[in-house]
DNA sequence: TTGAAAGCGTTACCAT
DNA sequence: ATGGTAACGCTTTCAA
């Protein structure tokens, strides 16, 4: 491998002088610029990052700490992340946790190491709220390197966000179900003990409220965001025949296991119970299986978050800023953007 | 942040000393390793990667360069890729080049300032195949780095590669076509200028003749694996009434499109044609809308892409290893792994 | 078992 | 406009 000191020495100049050209920083006459940069261009050399960011003192790399790779929601979202950060010359390290806490732990230790300049992070889910804000906190709060918190909240933590409008969603959900005239309107939520579920909740809590309608407790069903126990919960709502007019579904995998469960009945879609979900299932439409649904900007959220970093780099002192991404309904009459 | 010099002085040894507690190396002092060890726990101190990778001429760190990180199946290569990185305490940087050659260059030249090891590639297709190896090598072959090839196959490049039997996935979907009595059997192929769109094809052809069917070149459409040019045809065969008995689907997105085209003309699955789609599409088994399909494990082949370079970067002379993924059956009998 | 010192490939300051 | 040199934080001989 090649280093700037062969280089200089080939076109007889020092190596301050190459790395001027190199940076185009500092005075260098226009001769011994274009002689030097015809080296670099024929031995094809290729300045090492790892020397440049030890002299600099710093890197140009962050990290991204996701729980599921295999998510195609997280593909999304890294692949807004990916846009700004080749729009601003940075390289991103990735890391895949599997949603579990050991290994996020680990993620970030490695992070550090790395020297990264900033971290765009999804917490996993595999430990309760206030545990995963101390345990993260205590790993981060003696670095001085900032984070941006995408998508799950934790608590008591100082940085940067970007997250849905989820109170938004449960609430326009239900509110469509509304003004298409129905009365008895129920919910299959979602893991309760993620603050996105229970804000969802609270949404259509809300609107059922403000028009004036009771949420009946015996048509709100824990779906845990699994498709298996939604599945489960619809068929024997079919099949006791007990069930509301229509229905929020908490999100993507709750609508697929509603959907699976109807089918398992023999059920038409829409037949007997109406529903608008939370989540857009892009696959469904490609068959054409279309239907209502609350969403968002999935690449706009890692675009949102990186850009938030590289806010954040360039003002550390700045007060804590929070995105909210709002919804995107996709309702039969047409999409509109909110 | 802190130094080994740091830790050091308060330790009221040297460097060297905490370097070898740091990397379990060389002799050091039970006591003396235990003094150190506690101040460097108490400090939270991390060792600077970039120091580490400057003194010991390398890092641990592979970079991944895929095309397409919004599409699912590129996020379980990247998951599969992901453990293996794990595992072994590598670091993963990864590009996105939206199957934009310029991007891929500039992806591959960051990684070479990076130092990686070696990279995971899947080329991009915004140039033909000879092109593609023509650029990629000579950008590449005066880097000692190895690469592995993932999916994609370009021509005359001398590394490893990853690759699905896709010529066996098309013989199988014919075959199993054939063994439930189907005679004229089309197919909706992909994008012909990719290699593996031909295999597929060449699969599905010679399937046929080995039991003695004639390809019947009008039941043979280019899809282009573009969900819409496949609705498309698939309505125009429907109108025309001029059909084959069975298809062979060539991918996913092939068979997204094939399954709306039919909807848009309210027909019903394997209502007059029969079909096996390659590639699994795991939301249409969510609702319960299987198919019978040829598909292959993608997460086991970001495994393996990893595998293949830490082998080679553990014996570089060896002789190149191309691994080909091998199909999975699901046809409604039930799976079956080859 | 420990320490001193050279070296890794850059940058950046200070001279010239 | 250019060069010399210290410094970045660590590893790795070599001596002691």
């Amino acid at each position: 491998m090649m280093t700037i000191g062969q280089i200089a020495e080939m076109a007889g100049v020092s190596k301050s002088t190459v790395s001027r050209v190199l940076n185009h920083s500092g005075y260098v006459n226009e001769g011994t610029r274009s002689r030097v940069e015809k080296i670099i261009e024929d031995y094809h050399y290729s300045p090492s990052a790892t020397a440049q960011n030890l002299s600099r003192r710093e890197t140009n790399t962050i990290g991204v700490v996701v729980p599921e790779l295999e998510n195609a929601f997280f593909g999304e979202v890294l692949a807004g992340v990916a846009e700004i950060v080749d729009q601003n010359n940075y390289t991103m390290i990735v890391c895949n946790t599997g949603n579990n806490a050991e290994k996020e732990k680990a993620a970030l230790e490695m992070m550090e190491q790395q020297r990264v300049k900033g971290v765009i992070l999804t917490p996993a889910i595999g430990y309760s709220d206030a545990e995963a804000a101390k345990s993260i906190r205590i790993q981060l709060k003696n670095l001085k390197i900032p984070v941006v918190i995408v998508d799950r909240e934790i608590k008591d933590v100082p940085w940067d966000g970007v997250f849905y409008e989820n109170f938004e969603s449960g609430y326009l959900a239900a509110e469509h179900l509304i003004q298409q005239g129905k009365k008895v309107i129920g919910m299959i939520t979602g893991d309760m003990d993620l603050k996105h579920a229970r804000e969802r909740y609270r949404g259509y809590v809300q609107a059922m409220e403000d028009h004036g309608l009771t949420v009946r407790k015996e048509y709100v069903y824990e779906g845990m965001y699994s498709p298996d126990i939604t599945c489960e919960i619809t068929k024997k709502m079919i099949w006791s025949g007990d069930f509301p007019e229509a229905l929020v579904l908490s999100n993507n995998v709750t609508t697929l296991g509603f959907i699976k469960g109807l089918k398992e009945c023999g059920q038409e879609l829409n037949e007997q119970i109406a529903f608008v979900g939370i989540d857009h299932i892009p696959v469904l439409d490609m068959i054409g299986y279309q239907y209502d649904c609350v969403t968002r900007d999935m690449k706009g959220m890692g675009r949102t978050a990186m850009e938030l970093l590289i806010d954040r780099l360039e003002n550390p002192k700045r007060e804590r800023k929070i995105y909210m991404i709002s919804c995107i309904t996709k309702f039969s009459k047409g999409g509109t953007v909110l």
